[in-house]
DNA sequence: CTGAAAGCGCTAACAA
DNA sequence: TTGTTAGCGCTTTCAG
């Protein structure tokens, strides 16, 4: 909170800000003829309408949407919560959630999670609900049980995006995690790799231990295991130092890197073909996993394994709106397929 | 704007709401009372706060932020308009104009402009003074001359990150295009580069007029000039097109190219590389703006123009908090310096 | 269809 | 320090 204001300051500040009185006023009619001249749908004549519209233009006029708000009980934000943005799979999923929701007449207040400390991140989600948002999207966060209780009884429709927090939890929009990476796994084996590893997504997460579960069952279903496995954090460094661990002593390199997600697989592409000049998919195959547009891009050419992003943000726009207007909606979790997109950071072997 | 509800309905979605009074009943004590409790700095005893803070937590009350922006004029949101999201500087800039903000208690209200229609852009801009936003930060889109007024007639201070609208126009922040292209064209040219062309913004933007013409002016020193010069629009698809019809005749082809942002000299390089299968640097020499993290990757190393963007980002964030806090407070324009990076998509040539 | 009147949940004088 | 009393700018009954 800033420092107080002295009484009249505010007063002076806001000074400029013309209300509805004003426009009555101007226009000789009652405040309220205002108030449903801007109201969609209320009973207004066509004169009435078009006389107050005309003053309201005169004298610059706007509703407060704040105030409105407070009586209708009904803010017209939807929060969005997110972790960070530098995959570029969270700005692609954000621009297409405002796109979606300022069609319907939404705006979003966004907030990002504090680095490091959940605690903190938790904090923000408390803040929010003060803002008397219509509905919250997390993606790619989880909320503790405690939160999503608190979120429920204020009565603030919750969607998981591209989060997962069990049978019981809290509604949500995925895709298909498990069959998606299992997907993966029976694509390499068949191809003739034998020595597969992993570089999966944060383990904290739903679609991280997914992926990892998912991939490692399509492996058993070919008799095989991971030759080696380790937790990426979603971090490009982070997976970057565990290829350079993974890759660096021949005899124990693996022939393909299943990475849990395609932010991750750029950055060990670039360690395998940059640092330790191996060649992709000659000596090290590598798959990602969301398809993002960079995926596609010549220098990477990356294998992956799309998530449906449009889909998916459309999915959760369209359900959250619903929960918006029918608050005692059952809940739904959502899980969408996506599919095996080969490119160039995989070969065509023999199959064995 | 929605369908209208009945009567009652809304008074049954927020029963679960809890007000003020409901705290000052159960404690015991006046609603002022409470209020205070909640307000940072106001006029309560240490018991009195406890008692209603306990009473507040027994009964899950949280103050409606709404309704204290009513009476308090100041809604501790900032508006953030945006164009796009898939360069990756904006998704980076969001990311700390978010976090910065929420440090200092605000929230960031986020409008995308519609695609194309330049009107629509600025209705966005209308609708969000609705919301009593306490700030604007318009990032990389120009204001019409009547919107910017009435930003200032509505008493909201607006502030242009990443673009410029001259001498007189609203207050910005930005880095220093011009000397920053120059300084480009200084080193292609000592660098041993003669057949020098531009793929430059969009030149309808600040940034992408005075990127080309610092460009010019500093090859113009040199008693040099462009052999080729195209407008990428800022748009990957465009520029890649602009490189293919720059580079396919090789009598015509440039020995190097001057990028107007990193996000267009990415498809460049992945024109050149993989579809016209020229060398970088040996063939063709490219250079970007901006510094984005992907240029540092080493698939692409791309010699760049850094945009200096946490000081840009703090810069902006203070500026707008002082002029939110001193209504009049006189317009600035900040204009930051950042360096040339050199990496691998430019040579060391022999001087000439 | 229109106006008068009663608040939405809160803050901010003003007295006490 | 506390309680009482007005509103913030708007929507929504309720009469007419």
């Amino acid at each position: 909170m800033r420092k107080k204001r002295i009484g009249s300051s505010r007063r002076q500040s806001r000074s400029t800000r013309v209300t509805s009185l004003d426009v009555a006023r101007h226009a000789g009619v009652s405040q309220s003829a205002v108030s449903r001249a801007f109201t969609e749908g209320a009973s207004v004549s066509d004169a009435m309408s078009k006389r107050v519209l005309k003053s309201a233009r005169e004298i610059g006029y706007r509703p407060n949407v704040l105030a409105r708000s407070l009586i209708t009980g009904r803010s017209n934000m939807v929060a969005l919560v997110v972790a960070y943005l530098d995959n570029q799979f969270y700005p692609d999923a954000l621009e297409r959630f405002s796109r979606a929701f300022q069609e319907q007449g939404y705006h979003i207040l966004i907030f990002l999670t504090p680095n490091g400390s959940d605690e903190k991140a938790q904090a923000v989600v408390v803040e929010l609900l003060d803002y008397q948002v219509d509905g919250i999207v997390a993606a790619s966060i989880s909320l503790s049980e405690r939160l999503t209780r608190r979120c429920q009884e204020s009565g603030i429709p919750l969607l998981l995006f591209n989060r997962h927090q069990g049978k019981d939890g809290p509604a949500s929009v995925t895709s298909d995690n498990f069959n998606g990476a299992r997907r993966i796994a029976k694509f390499l084996v068949e191809t003739g790799y034998r020595r597969i590893a992993h570089i999966s997504g944060w383990r904290g997460s739903s679609t991280g231990r997914e992926r990892e579960d998912g991939f490692r069952q399509g492996l058993a279903e070919y008799g095989m295991s991971l030759v080696d496995c380790r937790d990426g954090m979603y971090d490009r460094q982070v997976a970057m130092e565990m290829a350079r661990h993974m890759c660096s002593i021949e005899a124990h390199r693996p022939d393909a890197i299943f990475v849990g997600n395609d932010h991750m697989a750029f950055g060990v592409l670039d360690v395998l073909r940059h640092e330790l000049n191996l060649r992709v998919p000659e000596d090290v195959a590598v798959v990602g996993y969301d398809d993002v547009e960079a995926a596609s891009w010549k220098s990477y050419d990356l294998t992956t394994f799309s998530q449906p992003i449009a889909e998916m943000v459309d999915t959760t726009v369209a359900e959250l709106l619903q929960r918006m207007e029918t608050p005692d909606k059952p809940f739904s979790q959502t899980r969408l397929q996506g599919e095996l997109i080969l490119r160039g950071t995989t070969g065509r072997r023999e199959k064995t």
